[in-house]
DNA sequence: TATGAATGAGGGTTCATTCAT
DNA sequence: CATGAATGAACCCTCATTCAT
């Protein structure tokens, strides 16, 4: 009796219930894979540097054979453009979540907050500082984090996008704005954190703080007095 | 006799005579060919990238033999090192000099000028900006920059330190200021004239000196009145 | 004394006297390396094929580094088409050499001399045949053979040249005969000293020669009588 | 007596069994997906060449899974050698059928009109020249091209017999006088026709023809008179 | 000082073959 | 029968570095 049930789904499934259920079992072993290839390339990447990280070890260490390495990615800079798209991203999600829970009213405080929250993550893993401010530009940026849209959800353009817009005060440029305090923390960042150099992060803070306030403050459109 | 003779003939051009004596050849043919390998990495560094510039390359290119390359450099990046220092330097320098010329007062106005003379080069040289972009840190620059005194006269540091002890204005931090001023320039420069993103430099210039002069305003000490 | 002798000798020769000898072994060594390379290679090359060959084999065995096959050759195609000029080269000059000991006449025979004494090479060295037949065409033949004069002097293409001239009976077209005969005769020494097929190669002589003679023969310019 | 009527259900319906039930759908099927691979794995062969195809390649561009190409062929090579006796069959049985509607007498004039409508067949594809020419020899001929009878019919072998049967003049080793004709035809065609060397086709014909026609008047028997 | 032949570890990449589905 | 993900051996080639000359 059991077998036949067996039997009649299996018929009844057929071909394509088969290969859907062929493939969840296999598209969930590919994502473990993959994944497994992700974080251990990361560990890697962060540990001994992209140059000195062979496809090898990362596959080795991942519990893969080298050539599964290529089923997944082009190369370890195909890799590696994925993974900071995915860690940057994160970085720039988690703070914002953080910020979610506060009240704060002024862009200018809600972005001195997201700073803020930032310095935090990249105190903590300074090894992630590292490897994203070594290969995060604003170009990689925008094409990577904002597009990336595909593994993450609650998309960075529009939260970005939202602050904007329900801030009372305008600016001139706010893509300039942005931009210039993206690379501005980022450098400082880099420096200050991993070198402490010219300051360590707690004593540079004050002054990065000010000086993103003050570039805000500078590309305000003042209202015209009606 | 004949071996007294030949003796002498042996040890005045030997080792150390030659280098004493023939200074004037020998010392000159060693700048040569140091000179020679440091235009040729440049020049392939620029245009291959590093990672796919070998030794060989660049010691064919320069006409000597490979292992000569060994004489005068440790490995290609101890290279490379020098090669910024100098450029870098070059690219300091040369602004600095363009200051002389002009009769500006105020540090607020001088260091802009100066960042606009730094566009200026970059942007008639961008694979100087690139070479430079790409490899310089805070971290490299004070260690290289300001004590790259070997080679080039009227060291950068003196000027830099002469430029605030004849500024009226005092500020908070100097060294984190010119930390911060540099980094952001540099980045600007980067991304703005490299991939005219987030705006052509042309167009990016306003919003950038506004900061500079921003960030420096938000750290003057303002004097007590008395 | 012998001291004096020798450091005088080194000082008189000096720059010139010690690259000339340093050249001397070191070009000598170089040789070495080559040759070593060069039969190690056709040792393989017939043992195994040359797709089983790997560049590694070759150096192993010829006891020198991987690295070192590529100072000398391009890949183990460019080796290839060196062995087989080489061999080739060598088979035609060995019967040549062989030719000058008779005192035959006529063309036809003097080819048939000629092609019987390559008969006999590839009886003897049937590895030889089968790396050259399977290696060789007309192309190669013309391009690396007959311009094979960088390594071996009394060149082919003279010599074909002489006997034609000195040839009573003229021929219509000298060149497609050389290369009909040559391609005729390198199959039916592949299929039958190899696989003895259709006949072995004692049992088809008689055909092949005179189908070589009968060739020829009509390709003979009748003298117009006058 | 179970075990008998399996044993027969099983031969029924093995690999032939299989083959005759279903033969409507999954037959014609497999025949699809084997000519599919046949035609393909030609057309990367002469395109590519075969060690630059891979079994992949000729899988994916034929629209099966790799793992189905070893459903049909051993290996690369496997399906190569039977390309070869499909692709050269094709070509003889054309000619011959051409043959047919004329009305040649002599062996010779037969055997120089299948002679020249192999070259026009090889000078209007090329590719299948290098492809036959690169790849067949005297041993391939015989054993795969007379054996081919698995896929064609109007075997080739009865056809050659036919023919000497039917002459008028006798031969003395007939399997020698084709075999020579035949690499003799094949080298020609091969230099001349891809590479117009040492003649072009047209103008080498004359010479080949009479080559040939010689070779075989060489080998007539002279009926002794009575 | 200068050379450049020699080294050989180690990298990236390919691909025939297997096998669970 | 058909699939295609996974494998991992094997290969080619590069290139920093050494060292005899």
């Amino acid at each position: 009796m059991n077998r036949v049930h067996i039997r009649t789904e299996y018929t009844q499934s057929g071909k394509r219930g088969i290969t859907v259920k062929a493939n969840g079992k296999t598209a969930a072993n590919k994502k473990l894979k993959k994944d497994a290839l992700l974080n251990t390339a990361f560990e890697l990447y962060t540990r001994e540097g992209i140059q000195n990280t062979t496809i090898s070890n990362i596959a080795e260490k991942a519990g893969v054979a080298k050539g599964t390495f290529y089923l997944y990615f082009k190369d370890k800079y195909d890799l590696r453009n994925r993974l900071i798209a995915r860690k940057a991203s994160q970085v720039f999600m988690l703070a914002d979540r953080s910020l979610q829970e506060t009240d704060l009213e002024t862009l200018e405080d809600r972005i001195v907050f997201l700073a803020d929250h930032i310095i935090s993550q990249f105190s903590r893993d300074p090894v992630l500082l590292r490897f994203i401010s070594k290969n995060l530009s604003w170009g990689i940026f925008k094409s990577q984090i904002l597009a990336a849209g595909d593994e993450d959800d609650g998309s960075l353009p529009a939260i970005i996008e939202e602050a904007f817009r329900s801030s009372k005060v305008r600016y001139k440029n706010p893509e300039v704005m942005i931009f210039m305090i993206i690379e501005l923390l980022s450098s400082c960042c880099y420096s200050s954190i991993l070198y402490q150099d010219p300051l360590p992060i707690e004593a540079l803070k004050p002054y990065l703080f000010d000086s993103i306030r003050s570039i805000m403050r500078q590309q305000e459109i003042i209202p015209t007095a009606e």
